[in-house]
DNA sequence: CCGGTCGAAGTTTTT
DNA sequence: CTTCGACCGG
């Protein structure tokens, strides 16, 4: 047996030894479920499967580079390069450049993100004259991609007399139109918005049942990461491939299906076992990351929700320390105390930033923490919102290079064309577009000929156009024989972007110039990749291929040591020492939009589970009494999920009830010196009742400068240490977030006691050994 | 055609 | 509070 499946329970061990035919995984939140998926692909590779027939779908591609690397540790990276594996998305991306011709569209097809989208739609109701109020934009887009994601195609539409009614009550007769429209303009431009990544790789595999065989026999082991997230479209994509050899694995956890809202059926997990015959299923129950208070409380959650398999989440870890529960003010004072509360921790404990994150709904939730964070000095990373490819200055370079790969581009054009200002206006492109539109041509092809057609321009706005065309043409000739960061840098200059940003000289001005240059570097980072792996050129293209899919979670490149803020659903899949939920009020969390529905509501609830789960030792749920929401302080009241929560697991930081007037809540000497009545009276609050006023904001400030040493609560630390005296200066160890690195110095005794490690990634930290969960491998 | 100012609307969640 | 669009005077 290999000593790589030694390290497994036998729960885990079983889907992996399990070699052949559909399978399914139920794994519970923390139970080691990458570790079954990575060491199954490994333990396929060792028995001889070739890693080119093994296609490995995961839900992000951090996801899927992370499990390649540590199968690379196992079989060696020559052959885990091969691996086929990534996001639906990169994979279908990919397998379509290859196949494009099939459908009709170039090779180097645009991928539009859905901004994109969303201004393309806003571009055609605008053309059909239609009203902005009712014809919605992103209502239109979120209609059409649910669409896409049923395979429901244009014609199919147009077929179904149910659909057109549906849109015609809801006062939008021309929704097919649009979507036709919508299609034709992304077909001519040679683009596919994301749905259609997967919507056209269903109709590669119906339309030509060759290239089905082809894939067929090239995947013969398929495997699929957090199946419950999966939509018809993917189900679809998953069910052909795999019809041959039915070598189907799937892995995940009803109770973590969060994503209906993009099209994610729960049902292709729930009936899974029905779908294929002869299934075998797997239950991953122990749940390795969590301390026990924190499994049993999302267990009495989860309970809740009616719809769900039947599995058992428990642990074998310690108790430790309850669930906090914390009311502020208002929301910038439930930034305070988070921000106090890492920093009080840090202190105690002598934990990294990295120890700790923060988790909320919205992404509009980020600003009080972040401004929190920053007055004490503590370092963070915000992930998703905005995606730096999103930010304007960045997708400005990006577009321009877009064009360079593909002219026909229409976003990127229009976007471009007259940024920086060069004299082609409004006027001029509506011109353009109604001429595109009427020689069935591109934008660019149209300004090509520009002197061919009578387009009632003066000569000096056609002259403007062929000097764009012709710098296209440059930046084209450019990018036949240079490197991608070459034509890259040449662009930003050529443009007069760069020059544009030097004229503001506000700090957002200079930030928008160094994410230039961060573009830049980036482009520059992986043309030298590129080079080195394969003696290729590091082509422009080859970097464009999938930048649309890239999210900030791919770019992670933070070495440094930082508090992590992000949206619950972005934290899938990971976890964290210490985790902050914060928001937790009604209409924010669950969602005012997500509560008319059961269903809605019970998805908000696997939310809060997959929240809570994150946690390894500490979690906080902390919720403010009022908030500003577009400037304006609101009141809200706390989530219901709080009450489902059975309150043996919970410790009250603040009282739950508003009976605490004018009593302070902990030991009154905190204040000190510091005039209560004064405390008191000096809270300007708009809309919330005097009696609202507490005493815990200037607590939370006052707290942290008369800090105590608290005694240690090394009992309630879930990871009992073991290394207390094995460890010494020179072993190599592996710790699960930071990686491999090797002791340089221990320090303290007992309790206390600390080592100082420099990891490959990251750099020296100091840890302690109470709270480190480390291996010694060497 | 440009650039500024003003008003309205927007916050779920993401590949 | 922000951002995006519409509108208007140069």
């Amino acid at each position: 047996m290999h000593k790589y499946i030694d390290q497994l329970n036998e729960a885990q061990r079983e889907p992996v030894l399990q070699k052949d035919g559909p399978m399914i995984i139920i794994a519970g939140a923390g139970s080691g479920k990458t570790r079954v998926l990575t060491i199954r692909i490994a333990y396929l590779m060792n028995q001889g499967v070739d890693p080119f027939s093994i296609l490995s779908l995961t839900f992000t591609n951090k996801a899927a580079r992370e499990m390649k690397k540590r199968i690379s540790d196992i079989v060696g990276a020559g052959e885990a390069k091969n691996l086929w594996m990534g996001t639906f998305h990169s994979v279908f991306a990919r397998i379509l450049r290859s196949e494009a011709e099939h459908l009709g569209y170039p090779s180097n097809f645009t991928i539009y993100d859905s901004q994109d989208s969303l201004r393309a739609i806003s571009g055609i109701i605008k053309e059909m004259q239609l009203d902005r109020d009712v014809y919605k934009p992103k209502q239109v887009l979120s209609r059409i991609s649910n669409f896409k994601n049923s395979l429901i195609t244009v014609k199919a539409y147009f077929n179904d007399l149910d659909l057109q009614e549906a849109d015609a009550m809801s006062k939008k007769p021309r929704m097919g139109e649009i979507y036709q429209n919508y299609v034709d303009r992304c077909f001519k431009a040679g683009a596919m918005d994301f749905d259609d990544l997967l919507l056209k790789t269903n109709e590669l595999l119906t339309r030509f049942p060759e290239v089905l065989a082809k894939y067929q026999n090239r995947f013969r082991y398929i495997l699929v990461d957090e199946y419950q997230d999966t939509n018809h479209s993917q189900y679809l994509i998953v069910r052909a491939l795999s019809d041959k050899f039915l070598n189907i694995c799937v892995v995940g956890d009803d109770a973590q299906s969060i994503y209906a809202f993009r099209g994610a059926n729960i049902n292709n997990i729930l009936n899974f076992q029905k779908d294929y015959e002869g299934v075998k299923t797997f239950r991953l129950e122990q749940n390795y990351r969590s301390t026990k208070n924190i499994v049993e409380a999302a267990n009495t959650i989860i309970d809740k929700n009616k719809v769900k398999l039947d599995k058992i989440v428990w642990t074998a870890n310690d108790f430790g320390p309850k669930i906090k529960v914390h009311r502020s003010l208002t929301d910038n004072e439930e930034g305070r105390f988070v921000a106090s509360t890492i920093w009080e921790q840090k202190m105690q404990n002598q934990l990294p930033n990295g120890a700790f994150a923060i988790l909320y709904r919205t992404n509009a939730q980020s600003r009080a923490m972040e401004d929190a964070l920053r007055k004490r000095d503590i370092p963070y990373r915000i992930y998703g919102g905005l995606s730096f490819y999103q930010r304007k200055e960045v997708k400005d370079v990006l577009c321009y290079l877009r064009l360079v790969i593909n002219p026909k581009d229409e976003e990127a054009l229009v976007r471009v064309i007259n940024y920086p200002a060069r004299g082609i206006g409004n006027t001029t492109i509506e011109k353009l577009t109604i001429a595109a539109n009427h020689y069935k041509r591109s934008i660019f092809e149209v300004m090509q000929n520009i002197e061919k057609i009578d387009l009632k321009l003066n000569s000096g706005t056609k002259q403007k156009l062929l000097d764009f065309v012709t710098m296209i043409q440059s930046f084209q000739a450019i990018n036949e024989n240079q490197d991608a960061f070459y034509l890259a840098d040449h662009v930003a200059k050529k443009t007069g972007l760069v020059q544009e940003l030097k004229k503001d000289a506000t700090p957002e001005g200079m930030a928008k110039i160094q994410n230039i240059e961060e573009l830049l570097n980036g482009i520059k980072d992986f043309t030298e990749g590129q080079k080195e792996v394969d003696g290729a050129r590091g082509a422009l293209s080859e970097f464009m291929e999938d930048v649309a899919l890239a999210t900030d979670l791919d770019k992670d490149t933070s070495d440094e040591d930082r508090v992590a803020l992000m949206t619950i659903h972005l934290a899938k899949g990971l976890e964290f020492p210490h985790v902050f939920v914060v928001g937790m009020e009604e209409d924010l969390f669950p969602s005012a939009m997500s509560m008319s529905t059961r269903s809605e509501l019970e998805e908000e609830r696997r939310l809060f589970y997959v929240a809570l789960t994150r946690a390894e030792h500490q979690a906080y749920l902390t919720y403010a009494q009022s908030r500003y929401r577009w400037g304006k302080l609101t009141d809200s009241e706390p989530s219901r999920f709080i009450e489902e929560i059975d309150s043996q697991y919970l410790e009250y930081m603040t009282p739950p009830e508003n009976n605490y007037r004018y009593k302070p809540m902990i030991d009154s000497d905190i204040f000190g010196d510091v005039d209560k009545s004064k405390l008191r009276l000096a809270k300007p609050i708009g809309s919330t009742p005097p009696k609202q006023v507490t005493d815990n904001e200037p607590k939370s400030d006052i707290n942290i400068r008369k800090l105590k040493p608290v005694t240690s609560n090394a009992s309630s630390s879930g990871s009992a240490n073991l290394f207390d005296n094995k460890l010494v200066a020179g072993n190599v160890v592996m710790h699960e977030r930071f990686g491999k690195g090797q002791v340089i110095n221990l320090e303290g005794v007992g309790a206390d006691k600390k080592a100082e490690i420099k990891f490959e990634i990251g750099g020296i930290k100091k840890l302690l050994l109470r709270f480190a969960k480390l291996d010694i491998i060497g």
